[in-house]
DNA sequence: GGTGAGCGT
């Protein structure tokens, strides 16, 4: 039933549940290289999405907890808790941007599992974004000159 | 928020 589990988990929980013997590999063969691109864990990046965080957990709280393993860009730049526009609650997750790689990896490896405000966060690269416009057509803001 | 998986105001 560790399949279960891991299939269930989040994607930050299915590294937990690496302890599947090769006899299970064999039964549930992961899909080739070529079959999967977005609904799996997006290739190393400088960004960063942090989830399992307090609701407590603030976005400067994030910014020094991360940034003991790397460099991170300033508070308000690149590390961010995402918040409910409306209400202003943290979500319970949030994004932080290394300056680096090598740094972004550190900082997976350091805080993957580790515990921020009481809570066990969960830290793995950002899936790339899709870019906020595209320029080929009409610009929107027109008719107001 | 006393809400607990998730990919963004």
């Amino acid at each position: 039933m560790a399949i279960r589990a891991a299939a269930a988990a989040p994607r930050g929980l299915r590294r937990l549940f690496s302890t599947i013997p090769t006899s299970m590999s064999t039964l549930f063969p992961p899909p080739a290289n070529g079959g999967v691109s977005a609904l799996e864990q997006a290739e190393p990046n400088t960004n960063l999405f942090v989830s399992g965080l307090s609701k407590r957990t603030t976005t400067e709280r994030l910014q020094e907890a991360f940034s003991e393993f790397g460099k991170v860009v300033q508070v308000g730049i690149s590390a961010r808790v995402v918040t409910d526009r409306v209400s202003g609650f943290s979500k319970g997750f949030g994004f932080v941007r290394y300056a680096t790689l090598e740094d972004a990896t550190k900082g997976i490896e350091g805080m993957h599992g580790k515990f921020l405000d009481g809570w066990v966060i969960f830290a793995e690269y950002a899936r790339p974004r899709p870019p906020p416009a595209q320029p080929d057509n009409m610009p929107p803001p027109y008719g107001r000159q």
